[in-house]
DNA sequence: GCTGGCACTCTATAGTTGAGAGTGCCAAGC
DNA sequence: GCTTGGCACTCTCAACTATAGAGTGCCAGC
């Protein structure tokens, strides 16, 4: 057995555990009679809330009133995950149940968006996972395609079979055959290049050669440098955001258009998502510790997912705090790895 | 003035409509003495009752319960729509307001997107659009990129400027050649004509041409095809759910849940557009007219959108069905009509 | 046909009560 | 010194009651 650690007994350590595990199961505050009856000690009330009255003090939990049982406090769910909880792998059988979900015949788009459903539908909670981010993505090819007078229709296909279009609004007409030599230029000289530094090339080039540099490169490269712009933006996919609607302590329905107005608007999500990237492995945010205050009573189970070796996006589901965090861990786990290998398959 | 219709008089009818007008205001049930202050016909409560309870008698309006006003039925809103209801089109000003919002740069999609926020913006529902059917969009283009042994991504453009691509699992692997000769035959034939004749061509020649034809033409037409499958999926983008959580009559966390769970089901709604396709112009369900029993206190205003004159789509708002029809009706109206123009410049 | 008056009904709100759950503390026991 | 049963205390929750207020329906009178 481990020592100790802190200030905190192993005896009290196991009975916290067993506290937040019957919380998570059913939601409602525990008191010292059921802990007693739960706890497999063979200790009566009393001796039990002297121990909830030390686990109390030391801010693992807290009663909602004095005459109700005792939840979690963040700090207690925090220590629950950090050292209580000993999270063991999905067994091969799940892992394997797991990846039949995953089609790779799906483009990547498709594919995170089937990853996200996947999430929320297993854990019933909310399920987001992050497009992948394509800095390392190869330059395949580019074609330009013109609509009406000044507008032209820029396609480009990275090696992940990823295809963007988007609407280029010219300066002035282009003919078809400049267009042509354009696309014929870019996919002559970039193919096979990294994305990023193709942009880097282009807008090197486009300073030097400003003198000789015809309009049709010129164009070419503006066009190309407006695909990669929007290659930056980040975003992700939500679902099963009704699932979170089951839990009654989000039941409250301003708490509950706050929340989908977050996930609406993308920017705070996105932060935090971004801040998982940087952490290797699992990361969990529970309650206030987000530092959004819509998130104060969710808690948030992410894991980067990458692409041979390379962290390219992270996913993961968000839910109440009282969520079934030794249940729900492996299972993102397991599916940040399986989607990291579904979308390799794409190269 | 017009002739009283049915067995309504025209000071019934009047009273009606201030009724409905005043409890789209506030959502109170409308009590006999404030319709007397509201009417503006010097008439005593007393008189008014005698009215109202003709209009009861008549289905337009009921009591929730004895000792409350008066609140409009379904029947009672649908004859204040069809014939209570003058609505005037949105003046030129706020038309040109309107057109702003329309960013022509867009791809379509992102269009669509943009117009489902803009309804829900300016009408504070749930705004939605179909993506715009292309049975009639023009071959332009399309193309074939290997990716791995027997996945092949294939991309066709139409002439709406309209991109879509697909994996496409292949029998056998496709050498590079093999598949650019199957993307010049199909760029050479087909350029310019219907989507649907090329599919239906297609199709025709597989038949007839089956023993001659060789391996490369084979899996070309059956690329083409998956994509025009494909082409067939409806669809369409919802936005501003969150603002339904205002309306005090859907705040019962379990209508609102199953009313969301229709919106990401997609089939219902689906099929609540598609029947307003086929009608011209407005088109209005009143809570259970849908015949969904999710959307029972909820009502959907529709109007389809035009390219060139051929219907293409339906955009509209869902929202309580104590909506100010008046001033949606003329939005979802104009909106319809500049989305369409919209995606005129695209040809 | 309109009106004021009046009895009646129903809801919503606040206040009250009692049961139940759980605590904290204390003194006794192992 | 930990553990325990006992007990007084606190707080919530649900049920119940009382009351004010809103609105109706009906009737008799103008």
């Amino acid at each position: 057995m481990t020592e100790t650690p802190h200030d905190i007994s192993e005896r009290a350590q196991h009975m916290l555990k067993v506290l937040i595990d019957r919380y998570i199961r059913d939601g409602q505050p525990v008191g010292s009679r059921t802990l007693a009856r739960e706890a497999g000690l063979n200790l009566s009330p009393a001796t039990i809330r002297n121990v909830m009255s030390d686990l109390e003090e030391l801010g693992y939990i807290r009663s909602p009133h004095t005459s109700a049982g005792r939840v979690p406090t963040v700090q207690g769910y925090r220590f629950f995950v950090d050292t209580l909880l000993k999270v063991q792998p999905l067994d091969t059988l799940s892992v394997d149940e797991l990846r039949a979900e995953f089609d790779v015949s799906m483009a990547p788009k498709e594919l995170i968006e089937a990853t996200s459903g996947l999430l929320s539908g297993i854990t019933h909670l909310a399920g987001v996972v992050t497009l992948p981010k394509h800095e390392q993505a190869i330059f395949r090819r580019v074609e330009f395609l013109p609509l009406s007078e000044k507008r032209v229709l820029a396609i480009l296909v990275t090696s992940k079979g990823e295809v963007q279009n988007r609407i280029i609004s010219t300066e002035r007409q282009c003919s078809n055959t400049e267009l042509q030599q354009a696309s014929n230029f870019l996919n002559e000289h970039f193919t096979g290049k990294d994305l990023a530094a193709v942009r880097d090339t282009l807008l090197r080039d486009m300073q030097e050669a400003r003198s000789t540099m015809n309009r049709m490169m010129a164009t070419a490269m503006q066009m190309a440098d407006q695909i990669l712009e929007q290659n930056r933006n980040e975003d992700y996919v939500i679902a099963g955001q009704t699932n979170l609607m089951e839990f009654h302590e989000l039941c409250d329905i301003d708490k509950l258009r706050n929340l989908f107005e977050a996930f609406n608007k993308k920017r705070e999500i996105l932060h935090l998502l971004d801040q998982c990237v940087h952490g290797e492995g699992i990361q969990i945010f529970i309650g206030e510790e987000s530092g959004y205050h819509t998130l104060d009573e969710c808690s948030m189970v992410t894991a980067p997912y990458q692409i041979d070796g390379r962290i390219v996006g992270v996913l993961g589901v968000i839910g109440p705090t009282r969520m079934a965090y030794e249940r729900v861990i492996p299972i993102v786990d397991a599916t940040a790895r399986l989607l990291g290998a579904a979308l390799k398959q794409k190269d």
